[in-house]
DNA sequence: TTTTAAAATGCAACCGATTACATTATTTTT
DNA sequence: AAAAATAATGTAATCGGTTGCATTTTAAAA
């Protein structure tokens, strides 16, 4: 258990003869320290074997150059590639990043919060769980200056830097397509409407269906969570509704999956029956059959977006209460489940 | 950008009009304050918003309690839940993860290893990418005494402590399993048959071929990588086998499900022209059609095994050299896609 | 060559905890 | 009540870098 001794810097400088400061520097390709100074030092750090005590550079410059992420779940194509995104650009900036997820409880948000903030992260990155209404777990990192963002799933009172993309404008648009699809009965699978992306979704949904002349019903409103349950859940509910709908715009495409297994094992016919509209696009869409129409979702930039923003803000390059909320493109992609008319 | 002052131990030394080294061995519970103190002493932390600064307390300590974790990459449902595993058993322990992924490539893989390197992580967590045979990145960290545990995608040369599935029973009981439903000519989709669980699982459906007497013929396999573009073409290369297979062992679900797609695009039923059996019970295979019969794979437990023994190592309780390998339980869901006899 | 400016290097305090060892306070034993 | 044992607390060195300021070396200007 006894590892060997580390090479320091103190070792460096008396090989060298010099002292440890200008090695410090020399590490650090300070210009103060001659050309050839800077050489001797970093060819004979490669020779030793040095590695940097990032401890005792962080304990001295009291910044610990982590940031800290908090996602709601790490099982979604979707979160994977925001966490990829954030991962390329944090590590080209020389950050670490500790990964932390709440399982979809306000309970276990909070406590990873605290726990990362007495890990004195630089900044950080979070998506809210289902049931997060307050953010009052966030006032500590506020507090002591500690930048956040947040993505996707956020509260939009305006103090907050958000990276998003327009949820109202998406279930605007896929219900609009339904209705140019001919559909006049229109379900609406969704989770949570406490939680912003689903609330815009709805509200998005509601107001092409008015923009159509077609009246709203509470009825074909289901609210679940996201499991598989839910959507079998809610296929036996449209199965139960009079009439059945036409078509269902549901938010998350797993769901929306699961949903049309159950309905096709029940007879019905997609989309002829009942043209379907997911959201996320998961891989899943493409291997179903029919291929699920569905909306894009460009996790690896809104993760990239965030990350960069909070690394520029941390090195004074920006501001971020500047730009406080940003808004990440996304959009339709047509496939079978929904094309009632053909191409 | 200027931050408040934190609080340290010398601050609630002053203000108890005690000794630092007491406050430090108060806030460590140790027993040889007395209790009265340590109440004090911990109630006077909570008051004054008190967080331990664990640089100092690991420069001092000389060790990080934080475990690098590599992997070959993030997008896939299996590393997804071993991370969760890992995750767990980590956060229990104090442990941080720094978690990177080498893109399936040799010389990535290689950087994450000498950066986890250079960032000192008590112990590693691996699972090698594709292209991966030598391990002399990973020699830094034996020489310096630091554990590594493999996991899934390793290599046995006997000196490494690996957390594995019986990949050959694995590969052997797929294969008898499609034989089992009257298959007689099995097409075998894989990847690089230098990974260990490739080439095991190849072992495998040799061997269950050669004992049920059918003999082997090279044409049937197959060897690509994971991707969406290697099913289809595995695809069209099953569909130009004289004469068409009837069966097919595909060593991962999501290749299966694309494969089975773009078969039945070219009029072929599953399972009655070809049985399918896949690898890893992802999500998507119980969403396709028909469902897939797959292995499954208890990445969750992988992690949280590796994990534990990687802490027990580190805390002394147990020594990783003892327990070289050990193999997770692993089973055949028999779902519709093979199942050409009915049930 | 002397003076002055600029470049290179060194000194030493500091970051905030841990811990071996020393000292003091308290309790138990004789 | 004194001596011995035990409990509680304190002193000070240490971990390995960074950095403001002082000093020395080298180059440029007078």
């Amino acid at each position: 258990m006894h590892k060997r001794k580390e090479v320091t810097i103190y070792d460096l400088a008396n090989k060298l003869n010099i002292s440890v400061a200008t090695v410090s520097r020399g590490l650090n390709d300070d210009s103060v320290v001659s050309k050839k100074t800077r050489k001797k030092i970093t060819d004979l750090a490669e020779e030793l074997g040095y590695r940097s005590n990032h401890f005792a550079r962080n304990l001295r410059q009291q910044q610990t150059n982590t940031i800290g992420v908090l996602v709601h779940e790490l099982n979604s194509n979707f979160i994977t590639s925001v966490l990829a995104g954030i991962e390329k650009v944090t590590a080209e900036a020389g950050y670490d990043i500790i990964i932390t997820h709440s399982s979809e409880s306000y309970k276990k948000e909070a406590a990873n919060a605290k726990n990362l903030f007495h890990k004195r992260v630089d900044g950080l990155i979070a998506s809210l769980a289902f049931d997060t209404t307050d953010l009052d777990h966030f006032k500590p990192f506020l507090d002591k200056g500690v930048p956040v963002m947040f993505f996707d799933r956020v509260e939009q009172d305006g103090n907050n830097s958000v990276v998003i993309i327009d949820n109202y404008k998406c279930g605007y648009q896929a219900t609009n397509h339904l209705i140019e699809q001919g559909c006049k009965r229109i379900a609406h699978v969704t989770s949570s409407l406490k939680r912003n992306v689903y609330s815009q979704r709805y509200k998005g949904y509601q107001d092409a269906l008015f923009d159509n002349g077609i009246p709203r019903d509470e009825d074909l409103l289901i609210v679940s969570d996201l499991s598989e349950k839910a959507g079998v859940d809610a296929a036996l509910q449209i199965l139960k509704m009079k009439p059945i709908p036409d078509g269902a715009f549901i938010t998350n495409d797993f769901v929306a999956a699961v949903c049309m297994r159950t309905l096709k094992e029940n007879g019905i016919n997609i989309p002829e029956d009942i043209a379907i509209v997911g959201f996320n696009n998961d891989a899943i869409g493409k291997l179903i059959e029919p291929a699920l129409t569905t909306i894009n979702y460009p996790g690896i930039d809104m993760g990239e977006i965030a990350a960069r923003n909070l690394i520029n803000h941390l090195k004074g390059i920006s501001n971020i209460h500047h730009t406080n909320t940003i808004i990440v493109r996304s959009d339709l992609i047509i496939r079978k489940s929904s094309l009632k008319k053909g191409i």
